[in-house]
DNA sequence: CCGTACATAACAAACGTTTGGCATGTACGC
DNA sequence: GCGTACATGCCAAACGTTTGTTATGTACGG
């Protein structure tokens, strides 16, 4: 029934790791499966017997981008209200080496999402999610009198769009774009909503 | 020596109006030597007899890509300052069908030029530039009293986040965020700076 | 003729995928 | 308990295709 002789789930997430680092150093368009099962010290045959094709290699990891940009509350969970929204913009910049790593993924997904019929609809639904979660600490916010009383939906795409134009530029500068630059335009950013 | 059956120049932008061509249906992963010959209707020979190779076309294809933003469209000329600086941010958004194009190329860029240092240079080079242009706009509107005393540094960061942020919204829902909208986001965002 | 313009076609390399095989484990009739 | 049957893990090699590049050939204006 379950001959196991290896953890199934375990060496998948060893590939699934490979892939990450492929990603990460080279982007999709060095994403090959030689240079998977070469980062991995395996064959090709490894990484097809645990992922069907490219496709799937690809498709997972987005979906790992997804999980671990959602499990990053690494900052500390704060008050409700703006401290949250502050958090949330927070945890999506490239503050550190491996929030760095995931935002070149992100941002290297693109070619291929704009060209991929799947791919752009999973981005654009996961454009909604982060606009709706945003949304959430907004409306908070504004209950707490921390907001001025603009639609919500709007606050919420304003905010995701500095975040993420700010993405691209500390990843195309990160000597002008360190970790504590970036927190500092995030603070002013949401200073100037309260005025 | 001299031109000989045909306009040297003028045919080596039809080409370069196929790499186009193909790069806003396919993205730079779905570029190659014969795609761009198949959207000529000629043979990968002739290609190659105006670019040296891939990386030519590429290159190309990215001066283009600033050439072509340099001389959008003039919306209504700008008077200075805060109109002026309005008039760059709406330059940028994809509100038409060709600046869609221009923005998927531009986006599509970026898996690539993350991981060449050449090309990673030259858009480090871009934003520089575009980020000066902004801060041109951004001083003068504060000598004419539109603007607050705040660093014009850091408000053009600010601004090139926001409007960046907003095309790979766009780009990814074009259907939430029609050219209207994306004018309607960008009045407000200046507004706010205005308080 | 000669050099430019382009097509044709060959080329090695790299690609995603498939296959055959050899282990090594579990399952089970006897 | 033990031998057969079968599933899983993984490698090595080969498949056919597509890639960028290059060599060769033809047409033709100057």
């Amino acid at each position: 029934m379950s001959p196991a002789r290896t953890d199934h789930d375990s060496r998948r997430q060893d590939v699934s790791e490979a892939v990450w680092q492929v990603l990460a150093a080279h982007g999709f368009g060095g994403l090959t499966m030689r240079a998977v099962a070469s980062a991995l010290g395996s064959s090709t045959g490894l990484v097809t017997h645990y992922f069907a094709g490219k496709r799937e290699l690809i498709a997972h990891a987005l979906d790992i981008l997804e999980a671990r940009t959602a499990a990053r509350p690494r900052l500390a969970p704060p008050a409700p209200g703006l401290a949250a929204l502050r958090t949330q913009m927070l945890n999506i910049l490239p503050l550190t080496p491996e929030g760095a790593a995931m935002n070149r993924i992100w941002v290297g997904s693109w070619d291929l999402a704009l060209s991929d019929p799947d791919l752009f609809a999973a981005q654009t639904l996961r454009y909604d999610r982060i606009r709706a979660g945003l949304r959430d600490s907004i409306e908070e916010a504004q209950r707490l009198g921390e907001l001025p009383d603009d639609d919500p939906g709007r606050l919420a795409t304003t905010a995701l769009a500095f975040t993420h134009g700010l993405v691209v530029q500390a990843l195309f500068d990160p000597e002008r774009f360190p970790a504590s630059t970036q927190t500092r335009l995030v603070d002013d950013f949401l200073a100037a909503l309260t005025d």
